[in-house]
DNA sequence: CTAACATTCCATCTATCGCTTGAATAATGA
DNA sequence: TCATTATTCAAGCGATAGATGGAATGTTAG
């Protein structure tokens, strides 16, 4: 006998927002977002077992939300589609509206401040046409070697104090990372305030920004 | 000691994800889109006990994803915003695109031919101020007295052979009920179809339609 | 104040999830 | 063919989530 169709549905349905419900896959996921790469690469950069790692890929991939296939004896994993992507995005966007300790996260990371609002990814675009902002790209050398917006200077998450004497203090500076659940922006921005600089974040990642089909630069 | 903030975001985030992974939490949404009730309605609509439905509420309580007020001696629980909608309807496009399972599921519901593609809620809208379009609500009469789109025949979902022979065979049908995760309309269709009509479902439901800020009737 | 009712809390059991370890499989290169 | 490397599988464990029934809480009506 089969159960109903019903149910059926939403099993699968809840399916996919399982595979969603661990630190560890959203971690996945964000990395993934960045490109296609390989387990043992995803294994390092999240902190996890290789085989842990690839339980949890196996487990994404089961929701349809990644898939791998082999090239030689390595197994590369991507997203899906973009829509996986979105699907992310506005799963931060309900948390960061409606859950009070997200905002309190946010907030802690700011210094104690307001929160300047982010800047569109539309107004960036005109903002670099005119050569109006300072563009700090807040991520691994190797992800932004792999690809970054134009005009992007590379900054390492913990430089910023560093490289803060180079920066001009007059004009405004807007900082990115890897999206919505990267808090390499957050904090960059913050430091940037404390030093008394005009900074803000970008709406959205680098992967946001080409899935919205916008231009990318790789290194030479 | 505190973890990294990294750390509690993703945790966030998965707590969001987390309630949506659970069958009887998505369709205590889906009930919640169409409109605010309290927990013992909750509970029979969708077969619960009282008190496990009241864990479940609050489970999505914590997530952020309905909130509860009181009123009288009842507490009426309703979606916090249109958001929550949205990532559901997100969550089921991402399944149904993806998941060949659902693909089966769906395709059992319409009889084995193909799936006609949903007509959008704009193009609905254009057809019904032309009056060239027959449109059925296949919901329970109680969440079609609650509200349901003007112009719309309220039918029950198995009564759609009975009320067939009153319909125009030349006409276009279209029917419509909860939302992404609701089958009578894919079941309506299905049995229209099979009895020789012109019958597509709408892109969505009541709730999406009802967000998009068009008319809503309501019983008299 | 007391009775009735809606909801929530609590204790309990069971099932499942996530992580670890060690072995198995698949592709490459000598 | 055999050794090497990347990934996956399988078993075991501790922790956690879901379901159930009964007690406790809070609210209204009499």
């Amino acid at each position: 006998m089969s159960i109903s169709p019903k149910k059926a549905l939403l099993q699968e349905y809840a399916l996919v927002a399982g595979a969603l419900a661990s630190p560890a896959r959203l971690a996945l996921l964000e990395q993934l977002a960045q490109g296609p790469q390989r387990v043992e690469a995803l294994a390092g950069k999240t902190g996890l077992s290789v085989a842990n790692c690839s339980q949890h890929l196996q487990q994404l991939r089961r929701a349809a939300l990644v898939s791998g296939h082999r090239d030689g004896k390595a197994v590369i994993y991507s997203l899906t589609d973009s829509t996986t992507l979105k699907l992310m995005a506005l799963l931060a966007t309900v948390a960061d509206r409606n859950l009070a300790q997200v905002d309190r996260i946010l907030r802690g990371l700011s210094g104690g401040g307001d929160l300047p609002e982010p800047i569109s990814r539309a107004d960036l675009a005109a903002r670099l046409a005119k050569g109006s902002v300072i563009l700090l790209d807040v991520r691994p050398a190797d992800e932004f070697a792999a690809g970054h917006i134009p005009g992007a200077r590379n900054v390492a998450p913990g430089d910023i104090a560093r490289i803060a004497p180079t920066l001009a203090r007059d004009g405004e500076i807007v900082a990115y990372c890897r999206g919505p659940y990267c808090v390499y922006a957050h904090e960059a921005v913050a430091a940037l305030r404390v030093l008394g600089f005009n900074a803000r974040r970008l709406h959205g990642g680098l992967p946001d920004w080409r899935a919205d089909g916008r231009a990318v630069q790789t290194a030479a």
